[in-house]
RNA sequence: GCGGAGUUGGUGAAGUGGUUAACACGCCGGAUUGUGGCUCCGGUAUGCAAGGGUUCGAUCCCCUUAUUCCGCCCCA
């Protein structure tokens, strides 16, 4: 048996459900502030990501689906959204007019080991907006986020945020942590001693060295920001008091992908029993990515979430999704002879936008109700020799169990009266 | 990439080196051939992830592979 490759799952049920939920939502928001969607190919030429993410990211170093295609082009599954949209952006010249709000929503893909709400490929949705450079907006996309997970009806969620300054700030406080724990490197673990190579701020959220006593006294990037960068944070966070959000400050909350200024946020989920994959949310600012892409100097911030994470979150609350396919009417053809006629009704009902199923196989009349039960049908309708004879139908109300009968030029007006 | 634990019908699962692989739910059929969801009766894995080995005999022991889960790494 072929069996689907690693990583990966089938949707179907519920989980299509819970998915088409999140994104109804999702997408209602993104209406209510005024942003737009936008669709860009699933994969890219690789170099895209090579630039645009940053090389040095484990995400691009080890984890992209690369592949040559027929001509012989480099080409990679996208690992993530942000890349791909500021190509388009720049590409198309849609920065003529900023701000440029977007949001997105797709299959993404990175080659890792698998884990509950980890996947290879697995889907995300996020918004971008270019040519805003004010604290404003950076809040106003946190206050984005908090909404979304209010209104999908999750209560356990953290955000934090911190800033990690601009390229200046970040390298001379980079000295200062190499400076830091360049001492102490025999203490820490085996990662640490890699990181402090590779990327000394990651050394930071370590959970094996977290406790350790060099870490009491590490030097804060607050401290090392300029002033523009200092002042931008503390906007940022006067905004989101003045629209009551709650956050944490993390210091040491650094983020993976190399195009960051500035601000950085994460949302978790923080409900028991959650798995260690318990990030749900994440972005920042990056207002040198789209000049460093071959576009103009545009300033730009985002966010994107998982959303398989939070379909695991909303299980891990019990939160139930309303599913309302259910169809508005079942038609029962009680023999072979009333197949003709309860297609014909079908097709008539299907005219007039109700949404019908109706029993093809003549099975048993168990298995008939049965079938109207499965399909969550609110109305059922009874085909046989005398209704058929006589026109009028037998309407049984699924809920109530309620039979009555109905002239079939009447059927409309009755349906339309009680669904 | 590293370490650990799993994989038995549609589902939840029990089980054993030896003739029929429990039990429950679901599904199908009958009691009830135009009214179901209750009850009763019957059916429902030529099969225990795949391949190989040990054995008279393997779902069970051994090896390999696939895959899921947990932790690390990383991240949404």
């Amino acid at each position: 048996m072929i069996q689907k490759p690693k990583g990966t799952y089938d949707g179907y049920g519920e989980f299509i459900t819970k998915y088409e939920y999140i994104k109804r939502i999702f997408n209602d928001l993104c209406n209510e502030y005024n942003i737009n969607y936008i669709d860009t190919p699933i994969f890219e030429s690789s170099e895209l990501y090579h630039r645009g993410v940053g090389e040095t990211t484990d995400i691009v170093s080890k984890e992209t689906y690369d592949f040559k295609d027929r001509g012989d082009r480099d080409m990679t599954l996208r690992p993530e959204g942000t890349a791909g949209i500021v190509r388009s952006v720049i590409e198309n010249k849609l920065y003529i007019n900023l701000p440029l709000k977007l949001w997105y929503e797709g299959p993404m893909f990175r080659y890792e080991r698998p884990q509950s709400g980890r996947y290879r490929q697995f889907r995300q949705a996020g918004v971008e907006v270019f040519g805003d450079p004010t604290p404003l907006m950076d809040a106003n996309l946190i206050s984005l986020m908090v909404k979304f997970y209010q209104r999908i009806g999750l209560k356990g969620i953290k955000v934090r945020i911190n800033s990690i300054g601009n390229k200046e700030s970040r390298e001379s406080y980079r000295d200062a942590l190499l400076k830091h724990f360049k001492p102490h490197l025999k203490d820490l673990c085996e990662d640490c001693n890699n990181r402090f190579e590779k990327n000394p701020l990651r050394i930071l959220d370590c959970k094996v060295d977290s406790n350790k006593e060099c870490m009491k006294n590490v030097p804060k990037i607050v401290d090392y920001l300029d002033e523009s960068s200092k002042k931008h944070f503390e906007d940022v966070l006067k905004y989101l008091d003045l629209m009551e959000i709650e956050y944490v400050i993390d210091n040491n909350l650094v983020r993976g992908l190399d195009y960051y200024t500035d601000t950085v946020f994460e949302v978790e989920a923080n409900i028991e029993g959650f798995g260690s994959q318990n990030v749900i949310g994440a972005g920042g600012r990056y207002n040198n990515l789209v000049e460093y892409m071959g576009g103009p100097s545009v300033p730009a911030v985002g966010f994107a979430f998982g959303i398989e994470r939070i379909i695991n979150a909303l299980e891990a609350e019990d939160i139930k999704v309303i599913d309302d396919k259910g169809i508005d009417a079942y038609i029962l053809p009680v023999s072979e002879n009333e197949m003709d006629y309860s297609l014909t009704l079908a097709s008539f009902l299907r005219d007039n936008a109700f949404k019908v199923d109706m029993d093809y196989t003549n099975k048993t009349m168990k298995a008939k109700f049965k079938e109207a039960d499965r399909y969550n049908a609110k109305f059922i309708v009874i085909i046989g020799e005398e209704e058929i004879k006589k026109d009028i139908l037998t309407i049984k109300d699924n809920l109530t169990k309620e039979e009555v009968k109905v002239e079939r030029d009447n059927l409309l007006d009755y349906l339309d009266i009680n669904i």
